[in-house]
DNA sequence: TAGATTGTTAATCGATTAACAATC
DNA sequence: TAGATTGTTAATCGATTAACAATC
């Protein structure tokens, strides 16, 4: 009943964070047991679509009932990883890599933040979330000491090849990328799910401006 | 020769701007002409899709030659709206908004920031780039002004419906949303581009669990 | 001209939707 | 049991890749 598992496409993936959040939701609010019909309409996509997607897992629901929506929320839970708590770094503790360091709940979503690196001298010492601020001349020791298996990067471009380069040979396996490098090139075999906010800001000036012309 | 453009799909335009960093780089590196294969192989992708993705806008290149990077980079930069700076207000100054705010270059990404509003009493006399936080209670009066056409949400969830809908109202006509809030499904009309930063993370823990799973 | 590479049509592949038998 | 809704197979749709004639 558990886990099918083999080979799911990113389309679904990428689907998955989006239950959870919906059944989150449904749990605030009391309700108990949703069909792949009413959750459809609440999330605009059709129950062909969330059956299938869920099917890539296991059999979660019931005939003739539908989901019971704390234990979909559970697997879903499950699925994602959310309790893995990751052993995580932080690169680049500038405007954005302090906002991200401080905004996100990572403790919720897989992740244990355990470190925070930053080349300048003005930003060491200050603490995140009680998390130190360090130079990089400590990250090898570090990295060989904490594993880390996940690291974000907020740095400038130029400064992450190399900087990645040093982390996968100290073990990391995944990247939270920000910065507008294209890292999965030259590391095929390390899992990286980039935030390009550049492009994706971008992609909203076409289709604003597209929007637009056509009025 | 200049735009066919017929309800291009989102994947199409979701590749623009990574080819648009892609032919800047190649600029900034002195490259002048490059054919579909050496593009697709530096880029990780097949020369078809290439030639597919630019010709839904026209054909940019010459046969037996290839393209002309700095008149395709044009080209693109055009089909992108680069140039169009768009009014645009950010709702929401604390730690991401102000992030945001401060770290993104708008004027190259067709956007011009002309106002940043937050409820925070804090906060507000203060400036993020020349431009000051205002109180929400003049949003109405602001928007009557200055017609803003694009709002950046960076506000809590919770906020965020009421808010769109007067900015609805006002005249704005995309967001750019990091709060976890859906929405399109309650503007169906009105262009949103999300950055899920919570969905993005919860993705890679799945991916990075999956790729430990295997080894 | 011959060689190269585009623009475009046709073939393939994958993802979404529809249909329905299984079953709670 | 009858009604409802799942899990799953089949059909459709869209996106990617391959092929090639047009042409610089």
């Amino acid at each position: 009943m558990s886990t099918k598992r083999d080979n799911i496409s990113l389309s679904v993936i990428r689907r998955l964070p989006r239950y959870h959040r919906f059944l989150h939701d449904l749990m605030l609010s009391g309700v108990t047991r949703i069909s792949s019909r009413e959750l459809s309409e609440r999330m605009g996509l059709t129950a062909s679509q969330i059956r299938q997607d869920l099917n890539c897992f296991g059999g979660f629901g019931q005939q003739g009932y539908g989901y019971i929506v704390e234990q979909l929320y559970d697997e879903i839970s499950r699925i994602l990883g959310v309790g893995n708590n990751l052993p995580t770094i932080l690169l680049g503790a500038g405007n954005l890599g302090h906002a991200i360091a401080s905004h996100m709940v990572f403790e919720d979503r897989g992740f244990h933040l355990i470190g925070i690196f930053d080349r300048d001298p003005k930003l060491q010492g200050q603490e995140i979330n009680g998390i130190p601020i360090s130079s990089g001349d400590c990250l090898e020791e570090f990295c060989k000491q904490n594993k880390p298996v996940v690291a974000i990067l907020c740095l400038p471009r130029d400064a992450v090849f190399d900087i990645a380069k040093r982390l996968v040979e100290w073990g990391v396996e995944g990247f939270w990328n920000f910065s507008h490098f294209d890292l999965s090139l030259h590391f095929p075999n390390i899992v990286v799910e980039n935030v390009h906010l550049g492009d994706s800001l971008l992609t909203l000036s076409y289709r604003v401006s597209e929007h637009r012309r056509q009025e």
